[in-house]
RNA sequence: GGCCGGAUGGCAGAGUGGUGAUGCAGAGGACUGCAAAUCCUCGUACAGCGGUUCGAUUCCGCUUCCGGCCUCCA
């Protein structure tokens, strides 16, 4: 009954003791709308969902808050528009609307809060004078820079001394900056970019700036967790922090910092260049949002994960036999309310293990083709749809996923199974047997069950 | 170059200092007019080399390979 997450600012799994169980606070780094979200972006979103789930289980839902936020200034948001001829408020504004529908495929709940970048340059302006006042930030030609000098820690959480900061360099760094490693808090912005007038003139905030003034804004200065993927922690989550930190006088910023592991496709790095991104768009047009979910949730969070077609086909067929072992009208639902599973809710509170839980998920589903007792079948149904509600699965009625909606009207297929029926009846298989092939045809598939019932379903 | 991960049976993927992962695929069997599903049985898997140990896949060191970060990136 007690959640370990690995914290990325100590290296180690801890035992995850909220500041007030009644007011969880996470924060999770959002897309940045300038394209479709592909599979990576999805990962972290699926993730942090069964993280979001399992808070939600264990101190109620109404004790947690999820903000996940849309960044729709940047760098990248105004060359994709320009590129495309679009504002870049037309742009952001329909590249959100298919996040959220991508998000949605996948099950994917909403976060409680979704703070849009935009909305926020009061706050982040408001920070930026305090980061100056307090001497963290310093104006140098027409910018206004976060100094690393003035943060004690920094480097703690990406573990990077400034020093090997500066070895490793492989950018030319501005002249203006006192050290290499100060960045941007806002930058000027000519008439024709994006901009807000501020105390330095018009300009547009850096990237860093805008997570810390929306986390502020919306969970206080302290909150539980704050997660993104492995590639933010640097940059972005050691500026964030260095930021935070010196904008609330070193009192505690995020205290569980949680990083999800990158994804290749096919063995190798997703890249434009490559031209092997796989947005999520594309692969729902080929797998059902349950299936890419569960395949996301196959790998252990932390650990790479190569994104493959035939992990997707495997997930698909895991997926079938979920919905077998829940499916009506063979096996009757709507049993006793049975609670999740101990030892699936124990995987997922080691540190989010979901393979584990999956596996486990498969054992219940063993044991339901096993039960001898309707009873007994019954529970264990129950019991594993609970079970996998924790991970945001089996969301569907099983019909759903068996019978797709596409296929032929379904009168027009129990009558030809009451005809074949009655040409099995009469030993007349030839007959019975054109209507399975004619059926099949069509993609609906016959299944015989030893009590003579039969039943039908597509495939994914 | 610096920092950080990973390497498990044909595939995917957990876990563990000494006994079982789990699923897919494969083999055999049960059931079955056919088909599908399901059930039962079957695998001396832990990259290599050293070390610690009564005992290492699990701990330590080195090597090799793969990947990430150091610049925008989930």
């Amino acid at each position: 009954m007690a959640i370990k997450l690995y914290n990325s600012l100590s290296r180690r799994k801890e035992l995850f003791a909220p500041r007030d169980p009644e007011r969880i606070g996470i924060y999770v780094c959002g897309p940045t709308v300038y394209d479709r979200a592909h599979i990576g972006n999805a990962r972290s979103v699926v993730v942090f969902d069964v993280l979001y789930r399992l808070l939600r289980e264990t101190f109620g839902p109404s004790h947690v808050r999820y903000v996940r936020n849309i960044t729709d200034i940047d760098d990248k948001i105004i060359a994709a528009a320009r590129e495309t001829g679009q504002s870049v408020a037309q742009l952001t504004r329909r590249m959100t609307r298919f996040f959220h529908e991508d998000m949605k495929a996948l099950d994917a709940l909403s976060p409680d809060v979704e703070p849009r970048a935009s909305e926020h340059i009061p706050q982040m302006i408001a920070m930026i004078e305090r980061l100056a006042a307090k001497g963290c930030a310093y104006l140098a030609d027409g910018h206004v820079l976060f100094a690393v000098g003035a943060a004690p820690k920094y480097g703690e959480l990406s573990r990077k001394s400034r020093a090997e900061l500066l070895a490793g360099a492989r950018v030319e760094v501005a002249p203006y900056k006192r050290d290499p490693g100060d960045f941007v808090l806002w930058k000027p912005s000519p008439a024709e970019l994006p901009g807000w007038e501020s105390p330095w003139g018009r300009g547009r905030p850096g990237w860093h700036i805008e997570c810390s003034a929306m986390s502020e804004a919306h969970l206080g200065e302290s909150f539980d967790i704050h997660a993104g993927g492995v590639d933010l922690i640097f940059p972005h989550h050691e500026n964030e922090l260095a930021q935070s930190l010196c904008a609330h006088d070193g009192r505690p910023f995020a205290r569980f910092w949680v990083h999800n592991g990158f994804l290749t496709a096919e063995g190798a790095k997703m890249s434009k260049s490559l031209g092997n991104i796989r947005t999520v768009r594309e692969l729902l047009e080929k797998a059902p949002g349950e299936a890419i979910r569960l395949a996301l949730l196959s790998t252990h969070y932390r650990d790479p994960l190569d994104w493959t077609d035939e992990k997707l086909r495997q997930a698909i067929e895991i997926l079938d036999r979920f919905y077998r072992a829940l499916d009506e009208p063979r096996f009757a639902r709507g049993g006793p309310g049975e609670a999740a599973a101990e030892e699936v809710r124990e995987a997922l509170e080691d540190d989010l293990n979901t393979p584990l839980a999956i596996a486990r998920l498969q054992s219940l589903a063993a044991a339901i083709y096993r039960a001898k007792e309707e009873g007994e079948r019954r529970k264990l149904q129950e019991r594993l749809a609970a079970s996998g509600r924790l991970l945001g699965l089996f969301g569907k009625d099983p019909g759903e996923w068996l019978r797709s909606a596409e296929a032929p009207q379904s009168p027009r297929i129990e009558e030809l199974i009451a005809l074949r029926a009655a040409a099995r009846r009469e030993k007349r298989f030839a007959d019975a047997d054109k209507i399975r092939a004619e059926l099949a045809a069509e993609g609906v598939f016959l299944e015989d069950h030893p009590d003579g019932a039969t039943t039908w379903r597509t495939r994914h």
